[in-house]
DNA sequence: TATGAATGAGGCTTCATTCAT
DNA sequence: CATGAATGAAGCCTCATTCAT
C-alpha cells in the first residue's frame, strides 16, 4: 500500500498525485486510506517520515566507516553508494527531487531543511575530515565545497534516471559507463579540493594528482 | 497578458496553474484565451518558445564577449550574468527548474532538450577554449566539467530565490553577499579544473598555468 | 433557479441544504451554480441578500403609513403584514429562524446583525411615536418593549408554519382564526397581564383598558 | 461521556454533529458506541430522553414553590431560575434552541411536543393561579400569555447566550445587568404598553400600576 | 472575432455504519 | 463485550474545454 503511494507522488508530484488512482490500484475503498493518514498531505508525510528515516542509515555507514581512507577516495565511495541508493528507490528519490523546486508542496520547508541539514552537514565533515588528514586544501572553505558536492552529486542522480538530462554523459547508460562517469565527476571536484602537490612529488598518498 | 501567464506557471507548475485563474487576473474573456492559443498546453508551448528565444541574445552576449579573459574569470562573469538572469526573470527561471524535475511537464523532452543542448554546449565550448588559452588543465573531460558547473550553476540560481535551499550560504542573501558566494563557488570549481601551479612563480597570473 | 435554492437551503438548513440536490431538481450541471455562486456560502449569501432588500419596502410601507393610528392598532396591523410576508414566503422565513439559533451558519453574525438592527429600530420608533402620541405609557423603556414585540412576533411568525409549534393556540390554523390570534397576541402585549389597579374608566383614548 | 456528546449535539446540531468527533474526543472505540445506542438517532434519543427528565425537577421547585406569591413576582422568579438553568447547562438548552427551528430534527414532533405541552401547561397554571389572586387580569386569556411569556423567556435565554442577539439589551452582560433586563421584561409583559388611563393610587404595592 | 455560460468528470474529504477479530 | 479497520456514498469544489450568441 505505501508502495503504491510512493509510486504516485513520485511520478506525479504532489498535487498531481491522486488518491483515486492510488485506491483504485490498491482496490481498497477510499475512506481507508483517509481513516489512516486523515488526508492527502498526511499520507505524504507519512511516506516522507519513513523514507528519511530509511535514508539515514546507509548515508550513517558510509560516514563512519572507511573514515581513514584518503578524501578522493571517499567521495568516490559515498556517490556511488548515493547513486546505488537512487536507483534502488526511483519514487523517493523523484519525491525529493520534486520537491526541491515545487515551492507549493506542502511541508516542504520543514521536510527539506531537516533533510538538507543533514545532508550539508554530511558533506560539511567529510570536507572537515578530510582538511585534517590533509587530503583537502587547507584553506577551502567547507560550506562553499559541500554546496558544490550537493549539487553534483543531485544533478548526478537525476540525470542516471533521466535520460533528457543525461544529455549523452552516460550516467543513464550501464552500470560499467555510469560508474566511470561518477567516478570521473568526483576526480573533477577532487582536483580542486586536494592539497595541490607541489613540487617534491606527494609521497605516499598516492591519490588524486594530474600530471606528474 | 504573456506575463500573468509566465507568472501562473512559475508559481504553480503546469498542472496546477489554472487558466480560470489567468483570465480572472487579465479580466479577458475565457474563450478568447482558447482561441489565440487552442489549449493549455498550447498557451505554455507558445510561452516556452518565447522564452528559449529572449534567453538566447543575453546568453550569446556573455559567450562571444570576452573571449580573450582568462577561464576563470570568465567562469565568474558567466555566473554573475546568470545569476542577474535569472533575477531579474524569476518566473521564467520558475518555469525552466520545475520542468527539469516534473516529468509529466508536455513537451517537456523536447523543449527540455533544446536548451539543455544550448546550455551544455556553451559550457563545453567555454572549457575547451580555456584548454587552448592554457588556463584549463588539458586532460580536463570537457562534458564532465560542463556537467559539474551546469548543477552547480543551477543550483545556486535556485538557492538564491528559495532562502531554504540556500541553507545559510548567503546567495538569497544581499547582493554584494551573494556576489562573493558565487565567486567564491566558480573558485572552487576552477581550482581543480585549472593546472595546479605547483611551486614557484606565477603568483601574480593567479590561476591557470599547469604545473612545472 | 433561485427559487430552488431558497426551498433548499429553507427546509433543509445551510448544511444540510445540498447543492447536488439542487443541480438535480434543476438539471443544470453542478459546475454551472459555482460558477455564478462560487460557493455554497456564496449563493446563500445572494440568496440573503435578495430576501433582506425584498423584505425591506413591505416593513417601510408599514412604518411609514397610518403613522396616525393609535399604537395598538398599528401593533396589530404589523402583526398581521408581518404574519401575510412570512406565510408568503416560508422558505425565506425558515431561512431567517434558524440563522437565528444555528451559530455555524455562514456570515451568521453579519447577516444577522443587519437584520436584527432594522428591526430593533423598527419597533422602537413605534413605541417612541406611541409615546409621543401619548398612546403608550411614557415610562416604559422602548428597548425592552422592542425586545418583547420581537420576540413574540418572531414566536408567532414561526408558529404559524409549524404545527408543533403552535400547540393548539390556533396560529396555524385557518385565516380567520390566525387573524384573532395574533390580535389577540397584541392586544395582551398592550394591556400587559397585571390588573389594572385604577378606577374611573378610561374616558377618551377608548382603547386598551382591561376592567373598569 | 454523555457530556461530551451532548456538547457535539449543542455545538453542532443533530445533522452536523459527527459521531467521528465524539469517539475522538473520547478516545473510544467507534464501535462501542453504537453498541450502545444502535445508530447515531439512537445516542440523541437517550441523551435528550435525560436531559428532559433533568429539567423536570427544577422547574417543579419553581412550580410548586412561593405559590402564594403575587403574579409579578412569581414571573421574576420564574425568569430569573430559568435563566439560571440555561446557562447552567447551555448545551442542553443549545439542543432544544436548534430542534425549536431544525424541521429535520429526529423525533423533533415526539420531544418537541412532549417538552412545549409540559412548558405551555406549566405557564397557563402560572397565569391561571394568578387569576384565582386576583394578581392577573380575570380576563386574560391564559394561553394567549403563556404563548407570549415563554416568546419572551425563550428568546431572553437565548439573546443571553449570543450576544448577536441580544444586540445591546444587555441580557449577555454581566450577571446584574442581566437580572435588572429580566425583571423588566417581566415588569413589561405584566403592566402593558398601552396608557393606562386611571388615576390615583396603590404606589406602595408596587408594581401592577401604570402610571399615577 | 470575442464572449462567458454551460459542462461534467474528477479532485479531496467526511460520514455513519458494519463486522471480523 | 470491545474493538477499529473497511466501506462507499455523498459532500463541496475546480477544472479545461466547448459553443451558441
Amino acid at each position: 500500500m505505501l508502495d503504491e503511494s510512493y509510486r504516485e507522488f513520485a511520478e506525479h508530484g504532489y498535487h498531481q498525485a491522486s488518491i483515486n488512482r492510488i485506491v483504485g490500484r490498491l482496490d481498497i475503498a477510499k475512506g481507508s486510506l483517509f481513516q489512516y493518514f486523515g488526508s492527502k498531505e498526511g499520507l505524504f508525510a507519512h511516506l516522507f517520515q519513513r523514507a528519511v528515516d530509511e535514508i539515514k542509515a546507509p548515508l550513517r555507514a558510509i560516514r563512519d566507516g572507511q573514515t581513514g581512507e584518503p578524501f578522493p577516495q571517499r567521495l568516490k565511495r559515498v556517490f556511488a553508494a548515493s547513486s546505488a541508493f537512487a536507483l534502488a528507490h526511483p519514487f523517493l528519490w523523484g519525491i525529493y527531487r520534486r520537491m526541491l523546486t515545487q515551492e507549493d508542496f506542502p511541508l516542504r520547508a520543514t521536510l527539506l531543511s531537516q533533510v538538507r541539514a543533514e545532508t550539508l552537514t554530511f558533506f560539511r565533515e567529510l570536507i572537515e575530515l578530510g582538511q585534517n588528514q590533509d587530503s583537502v586544501r587547507a584553506d577551502l572553505d567547507p560550506a562553499t565545497a559541500a554546496f558544490v558536492i550537493e549539487a553534483t552529486l543531485d544533478r548526478a542522480l537525476t540525470a542516471q534516471l533521466s535520460p533528457v538530462l543525461d544529455a549523452g554523459l552516460g550516467l543513464a547508460s550501464d552500470p560499467q559507463t555510469r560508474q566511470a562517469r561518477l567516478d570521473a565527476l568526483a576526480e573533477a571536484l577532487c582536483l580542486g579540493f586536494s592539497v595541490c602537490p607541489t613540487v617534491h612529488p606527494a609521497p605516499s598518498t598516492a591519490k588524486g594528482d594530474a600530471n606528474a
